[in-house]
RNA sequence: CGGGAAGUAGCGCAGGCCGGUAGCGCACCUGGUUUGGGACCAGGGGGUCGCAGGUUCGAAUCCUGUCUUCCCGACCA
């Protein structure tokens, strides 16, 4: 049992916030709402950015950046984004300190204060639309595919490490096309390739749809989404895809020369994830003794732990050791070995069990004299003794079972607590007590949406994408429906 | 931004009501014994008690303000 972390029944929020803190990831930092990405949590954040970023390119995409401050009067272009922006922004007023008359270290230096004020970038549709316009004259330079891994701030009220912070990490795509319908194909084939990321490399199974008007992005025609569940019933937006229509486009006068030599608007998507996707990885998999990360995107996949007594056997453990190392790391498995005389075995097997390194293996005299080594892995936190002869091998075979069941372990959870609910009473108890996706009858109505979400804080999290189309009467209000979407309490 | 709780050594906490100059466990350092699920003995180092004012001969303790964190709400990815 672990002395450290809180179990998820007494307090699945405590539960989060000690694995993120003891499992080394990220702890507050001296401001508001920002957190320090520790060096393991930013190798996870690394091995996940490496991986989109390889599929951004694989698709067409190259890489940019944009300036973190935009001009107050960029943001108000395009009024649906301000309206969805506006309230949480950071503002740039200043720009010199002075030392305090009083003598009271450094002020603001009052005679420094800017024409127009800057706002840190909350997302950059407008300072990269404003430079478009300069970039695209005609058809042919179209499509322009162009991706941007970036800060960006948001000034939220509640924060959570990972989840919601004031500042975080991510990528915003943002592509320009002669087309509307390129340009839906493009939303949709950024939605496969993050859903394709985060089943196949996370582990996390998601179900894609479209979010309804409501819940849309500021200045989006459509909102694409991945939702994900957590282990506590509640759902959490993984990924994002917008179809911007030409909305961007009119609002910074972007157009081209198509090939019958008329002007046109561009047509626009952008989309993006997050750190955010760490908070959905750690709450999908994570047990009471600590993180469970998945092999394809550990930081760290195995760990060797040395038992022994004296000298004399280590020297024979660190030469049995050596070549094990060499060819694991020869298959592109990372691997340390801990023979740190600090603690004892027992410590380092829960200390990497908290930091869900996938695969442990120990070794001592005993297992030297029988040719094999105890291997334990993570997920299931099963122990077998296992033969040298072809241990990389083994090892390696076994990450990949182990990636498999994981996705396999969440996707079973999650799918059990998809239910199709018909009646009202069934909607409000099954929310409180089971919590879930509820496939439930909606007649389309942002009233009642609204209304829905007042009474039980459930959200529409999306309509599924290739949803079949059945009538039926809306769980609410009673009134012709001609498809199930899906709520939830969502983070 | 409203309501609640909390901030004392790296971590977890006691002390506070009743003011007198700070303590425990873990971690850390040294030496030794240990090592198959969070070792033990002995010795040792480390804290402007979140910060700023105020009351007082004297403040971790009382008062005011402020910052931060956590929980619940409103807002949101």
């Amino acid at each position: 049992m672990s002395k450290e972390i809180t179990s998820r029944n007494e307090d699945y929020a405590q539960w989060y916030n000690d694995l993120i803190i003891k499992g080394g990831l990220a702890e507050n930092s001296a401001v508001r709402g920002c957190m320090v990405i520790k060096p393991y949590g930013f190798g996870l954040w690394e091995n996940m950015r490496d991986q989109l970023d390889r599929m951004f390119k694989e698709t067409g995409h190259v890489n940019a950046y944009f300036p973190l401050f935009i001009p107050k009067s960029f943001l108000s272009k395009e009024a649906a984004h301000v309206e969805g922006f506006a309230k949480e922004c950071a503002v740039v007023t200043h720009y010199r300190l002075m030392n305090d008359p009083n003598g009271n270290g450094v002020v603001v230096d009052p005679e420094s204060k800017l024409e127009e004020e800057l706002i840190i970038r909350p997302t950059s549709e407008t300072i990269i639309w404003n430079t478009y316009k300069d970039w695209i004259q005609s058809y042919r330079d179209l499509p322009l595919l162009i991706n941007q891994w970036a800060n960006v701030v948001r000034w939220e009220m509640r924060t959570r490490l990972f989840l919601r912070t004031a500042e975080f990490l991510w990528q915003e795509g943002h592509t320009a096309h002669a087309s509307k319908d390129e340009a839906i194909e493009e939303t949709r084939r950024m939605l496969d390739v993050y859903a394709d990321f985060v089943e196949n490399y996370m582990a996390v199974p998601v179900i894609k749809g479209v979010k309804t008007a409501s819940e849309r992005f500021a200045g989006a025609e459509d909102t694409y989404c991945i939702e994900a569940m957590m282990q506590d019933g509640k759902a959490l937006q993984a990924g994002t895809s917008h179809f911007l229509g030409q909305n961007f486009a009119k609002a910074f006068d972007v157009k081209f020369l198509n090939t019958h030599n008329k002007q046109e608007y561009v047509w626009a998507t952008s989309w993006g994830v997050s750190t955010r996707l760490i908070g959905a990885l750690v709450m999908a998999h994570s047990d009471d003794e600590g993180l469970i990360l998945p092999p394809r995107i550990a930081p760290l996949q195995v760990v060797i732990v040395p038992i022994f007594k004296g000298d004399e056997q280590k020297g024979f453990i660190d030469n049995t050791v050596r070549p094990v190392i060499q060819s694991l790391r020869e298959l592109g498995i990372s691997v340390k070995y801990d023979d740190s005389d600090n603690n004892r075995p027992g410590w380092k097997f829960a200390e990497y069990e908290k930091r869900g390194v996938p695969v442990r293996i120990a070794i001592g005299q005993r297992d030297i004299e029988n040719n094999v080594v105890e291997i334990a892995r993570r997920d299931t936190r099963e122990k077998s003794s296992v033969s040298m002869e072809g241990l990389a091998f083994y090892v390696k075979t076994l990450l990949e079972e182990i990636q498999l069941h994981m996705y396999n372990k969440a996707k079973g959870y999650r799918d059990s607590v998809i239910t199709e609910v018909n009646t009202w009473e069934e909607f409000e108890t099954l929310l409180d007590t089971k919590g879930g996706f509820l496939s439930a009858h909606w007649d389309g109505t942002a009233e009642t949406e609204e209304a829905i979400k007042e009474k039980t804080k459930a959200t529409i999290r999306c309509i599924p994408l290739n949803n079949p189309q059945a009538n039926g009467t809306c769980i609410f209000s009673g009134k012709p429906s001609t498809q199930r979407v899906l709520f939830a309490r969502a983070y």
